[in-house]
DNA sequence: CATGGGATTGACT
DNA sequence: GTCAATCCCATGC
């Protein structure tokens, strides 16, 4: 996707990524679930403003914000809105398209819907660490692409965000309508 | 410099 | 259903 498409409003942005494409290397998969988070709201890690944990996320939109949770998983967020403002949209889930074998060989599991649903989940499938964090989603090496054609009438499902203690009332969650590769957790 | 808390996952009861 | 693993970073002394 352009720069532009990363230049807008969180809430627009994280359902439009829903079809979507994330591509690593041989590794691809279609966006199913996404969150998003915004400055303006305590559970973003943006609320408590620029600090050197939160420099990426008031930088340039299109790029990605990778951190550790709970000292074990690296999760992945696209930047959004203008220089200035923090708002990204958190990566919840993945449809894997390909570089499957690769995926189950990172993972070290086989079932197709064990390999990308959960946040978690997708960036070790992906190969995707710490090390990304700040890297350009427009340039890569991580890159999302427009979605395929059996996606563009994607219907999107709107409910609160999972996992979190504050502002846990927003409805800031979007998913693929049915889709069986969402996270299980709530 | 010491402390505490997660935007989670997987193993276990 | 419960619970531990594990580490970055913000906060407070």
């Amino acid at each position: 996707m352009r720069r532009a498409f990363y230049n807008r409003p969180v809430l627009e942005v994280a359902r439009d990524l829903i079809g979507c494409v994330v591509e690593h290397e041989d590794c691809a998969g279609v966006i199913v679930e996404t969150e998003a988070y915004h400055d303006s709201e305590p559970a973003s890690h943006a609320f408590i403003g620029l600090t050197p944990r939160t420099r990426v996320l008031f930088g340039p939109p299109g790029v990605a914000y990778v951190y550790r949770s709970y000292g074990i998983h690296a999760l992945l967020n696209a930047v959004t809105e203008p220089e200035g403002v923090g708002a990204a949209v958190l990566f919840r889930a993945l449809e894997p398209l390909s570089g499957i074998d690769t995926m189950r060989a990172r993972r070290g599991v086989s079932a197709e819907r064990e390999l990308c649903s959960g946040p978690g989940k997708l960036t070790q499938a992906l190969g995707i660490g710490l090390e990304y964090n700040g890297t350009d989603l427009v340039r890569g090496p991580i890159r999302i692409a427009p979605r395929p054609r059996a996606w563009r009438e994607t219907h999107v499902a709107v409910s609160p965000r999972i996992g979190i203690t504050k502002a846990a009332e927003l409805p800031w969650r979007f998913c693929a309508s049915g889709s069986r590769f969402l996270s299980r957790s709530r």
